[in-house]
DNA sequence: TCTTGACTTGGAGTCAACTCCAAGTTGTAA
DNA sequence: TTACAACTTGGAGTTGACTCCAAGTCAAGA
């Protein structure tokens, strides 16, 4: 599969797809013999994951460090267990603060469509009239 | 209030706080005779809300967009109650992709967990031993 | 009143995470 | 076999969100 099509599937740059191998994100991609790259399975497998734990807000920094543990072999699994076990209760702590934001919200939006039906605008904490 | 104890009440920092309201996430807070900031209710009312806005993602921009459009008055409420409902949407769109993420860490932790008890290392999507 | 520490401002600097660029190489279609 | 789009690299530039700095002002205690 060429840069171009992993891309498309995953609706991302290639200037990212390349700087997440760079920096060492996901491991070093499959090569033609003329140097192109042509991810496998494999290599589509560590993009994938990567936008996956990207977009739950993973830094890049834990990826990579998650990448070396990988390649150093089986003697790091206990590390890693621990960087997942570490980046797992960052996003659930993250979805707590998004469950306190929806709350917020869905209560200001209630208040505006009231006060856009009835004409009359309640009280809020933040916006006395 | 002063500026150092709304900082200690939510965990940020003076230059946080006062970036906020020179960008305009949050309207210009009361001050004493000689210049200084002192938060009242409604200053502290707006602090809170944007930290928590913040902490699910919301861009400052989208934050401005909305003190703007609340300082222009009742006219806007159809503008605000737009803005609230997109933004709701991206949280809503985010939680998603957390949960996503999250059921990809428990697989690999359990995985990992699995192979410290057995010594044997199941196979994952992107890491074939 | 004087000192000392916290406050003020405008502007510059930093950091993470991309994103773009220039100069060169590869590969496919005519 | 040539044109030309798509690829390569190292490095520089951008963006969003702070974070720091210098030079000056304010205010509470000795």
């Amino acid at each position: 599969m060429t840069i171009k099509e992993v891309c498309e599937k995953y609706d991302i740059t290639p200037d990212t797809l390349r700087y997440y191998e760079r920096v060492g994100v996901i491991p070093a991609v499959t090569r033609t013999a003329g140097g192109i790259r042509d991810y496998q399975e494999t290599d589509i497998a560590w993009v994938e994951n990567a936008i996956c734990f990207r977009d739950a807000g993973m830094p890049v920094e834990m990826l990579i460090e998650y990448v070396k543990l990988f390649q150093e072999g089986d003697s790091t699994i206990d590390a890693r267990t621990n960087l997942l076990k570490e980046a797992r209760e960052t996003i659930v702590e993250a979805k707590k603060k998004y469950d306190i934001a929806l709350e917020k919200l869905d209560y200001k939006i209630r208040r505006y469509e009231i006060a856009q039906k009835t004409g009359v605008l309640l009280w809020d904490d933040c916006e006395e009239e």
